[in-house]
DNA sequence: AAATTAATTTAGATAAGTCTAAATTATAGT
DNA sequence: ACTATAATTTAGACTTATCTAAATTAATTT
């Protein structure tokens, strides 16, 4: 059994896998859960003595197969009760991120899997985070990142890449929640900035915020 | 803020105060909570410095106005889990316990008051147990123990007074459930065991069980 | 009322998870 | 290749919640 310390780190380097070279480092892993080295270094250990992790000192981290499969499991947890928080108790997006963070921990295969069914087997959370299957596996998605998209194109947003309550609440005051379409009409070329057009309404972003959009060519 | 520990013995107390005289002993919590009399006098002396009991030493304890109200909380969580659980998740009433024993400590004001909502404010959680309202406010129930009916008269199962797997399957196989209409037909005086008619069906039951299960005379 | 038994508390130990400060190893700059 | 700096790990301490064993207090029996 696995304690919550424990699915933290799980998460967090799983987290940290994806974005780096499939590898996490202390530092990171620290910052990412708001403790200190030393205490990531102790843990290190004691995942790597219940084969969650692959482990050399002074030499990162990745998942093992085992421990890949756990942080699976808890990033289904947290998405799958998002989804029932915004669509069935209608929390707002970025009201449900710390509820979510306490449900993801609870231990109970069929009672995740009977949410998942309860919940019409979601494949984005409302953030437009996939949701991996009881098996693990991830949907395919070709989403992109706005800022990469080219001029006089549309596109749909289907996820961002924040779940800062500010940028969410930016996001609602500019019109742009899942489901959106964006036609880009200018990017900018001294600083990247894009003027698209949102609901017939001509609005202006910066690179930073088009990053954390997730669009799907129209 | 309040730990697990802290809220299983708060819920504890609870439990043990509504059968005894609005105390519990050392002893009994901890075989309520399947530990060892020195840890509970070890957290009875940290739940007293919290101002969440009323402690003197070798003489029982009883919750305090604040330690009432966390305790009646976590039974409010308790049962609107459950009943979430069963009525939408599909689980039976015998399933949800150990589920239950884990959402009750989720920490949300807003999420346990909207859960409430969802499920259309219920008085009475799958076993028949009353469920406070956002005020700490238990509903009024008139139920007495199935062996306290007398002779010819009818009424209907409104509560079970143990969550038991073992016994809560017992009462599916004579087809006890919430609502059942019992009529008693006759106590024998020998041991004091009923024989009554459910659905039309002659059946027989121990006192034992019988104690279990909370009427309402109709 | 004294003695036995039962209930409760204290003392000291243990495990998980964290911290600070010191030591060690790796990395980068010259 | 050597030194300075950054990253990481170790050592030792602390907190929470638990335990066993011993000591203390309360209750019961005679």
């Amino acid at each position: 059994m696995s304690t919550k310390a424990e699915e933290n780190y799980l998460k967090a380097i799983f987290k940290l896998s994806e974005k780096e070279q499939n590898s996490a480092s202390t530092n990171a892993i620290a910052e990412e859960l708001e403790t200190k080295a030393s205490s990531v270094s102790d843990m290190l250990k004691k995942l790597s003595e219940k084969n969650l992790i692959h482990y050399v000192k002074y030499q990162g981290v990745s998942l093992s197969k085992l421990g890949h499969s756990l942080a699976v499991n808890i990033v289904r947890k947290h998405r799958l009760w998002e989804v029932f928080l915004v669509n069935h108790l209608h929390f707002k997006w970025d009201e449900v991120h710390d509820m979510a963070e306490q449900l993801e921990h609870i231990k109970s295969t069929e009672l995740v899997n009977r949410l998942d069914a309860f919940l019409n087997f979601p494949i984005y959370d409302p953030h437009g985070d996939p949701i991996p299957n009881e098996k693990g596996v991830f949907p395919k998605s070709t989403a992109i990142p706005l800022n990469l998209l080219k001029m006089n194109t549309r596109g749909k947003v289907v996820a961002v890449e924040k779940d800062n309550p500010n940028f969410l609440n930016y996001l609602d005051k500019i019109h742009v929640s899942i489901g959106t379409i964006i036609e880009i009409i200018e990017i900018n070329e001294f600083d990247y900035s894009i003027d698209m057009n949102i609901d017939g309404k001509e609005t202006h972003i910066s690179t930073d915020v088009a990053k954390n959009i997730l669009i799907c060519e129209l």
